[in-house]
DNA sequence: ACGTAGATCGCCT
DNA sequence: GGCGATCTACGTA
């Protein structure tokens, strides 16, 4: 197990796991080295067999969306139009739900996390991940920032017509720059300004410095 | 700042 | 053979 807090992690409902999913920092293990890829920004929940915009929607189980079956923690990676989707899957075995991972905000430059596609191609994130348990994977989660204020928003790219499509399902970190199709007016100056964690705890003169001369 | 069209390709019918 | 849990470019205000 390389993350003691996976239990907090998979140990909830979809809707708080795609909530508390906000802030974790994704890593990837390569030759041996962890690198930090960078925090969530950006998730939408998928509620199963209930849930038209689903996948599993009225217990559809193919090869495809297999891994949606299997129990929480483990990866869904799939493919469409051609990009790689990255999804966690959330509950028990054979209840199919699962968060997609739609932002990430990027820890290098030269890493574009700014949707769910782009993403995936900027980290090198594949389908070979697909069915695997998080703590076990390439790919982990590690418990990292939290969000100062978490929004909601209907699912992007929804196209069933009941009301699932216009249910508020989908959830970021708000203010934060690298969430998919916002608002310019609603970033902020400054991403750091986004999470609980400010920049000061990090700088110890960080409030010598900002604050300004009387 | 919005909406829409076209690209593009693996998976399912 | 058709269809997306997307992305980009380009049209219109």
């Amino acid at each position: 197990m390389k993350d003691k807090n996976f239990l907090d992690i998979i140990n909830k409902s979809t809707i708080e796991t795609a909530k508390s999913l906000l802030g974790m920092k994704l890593v990837m293990e390569t030759d041996g080295e962890s690198q930090i890829l960078g925090n969530i920004v950006e998730t939408e929940a998928y509620l199963g067999t209930l849930d038209s915009a689903c996948h599993s929607f009225m217990g559809k189980r193919t090869p495809r969306n297999e891994s949606m079956y299997l129990p929480a923690g483990h990866w869904y990676v799939y493919q469409i139009h051609g990009h790689f989707m990255l999804n966690l899957v959330t509950m028990d075995e054979d209840i199919p739900e699962a968060v997609l991972i739609r932002a990430v905000q990027a820890d290098a430059p030269e890493h574009d996390g700014s949707g769910p596609g782009k993403l995936t191609k900027s980290f090198g994130i594949t389908k070979e991940i697909d069915g695997e348990y998080f703590p076990d994977s390439r790919l982990t989660l590690e418990v990292d920032k939290t969000p100062k204020e978490i929004a909601s928003r209907k699912r992007i790219g929804i196209t069933c017509m009941d009301e699932w499509r216009d249910a508020p399902l989908g959830f970021y970190v708000k203010g934060n720059s690298q969430v998919s199709r916002i608002r310019k007016k609603e970033i902020l100056d400054d991403d750091e300004l986004t999470w609980e964690k400010p920049p000061f705890q990090k700088n110890k003169n960080y409030l010598k410095e900002t604050i300004p001369k009387a």
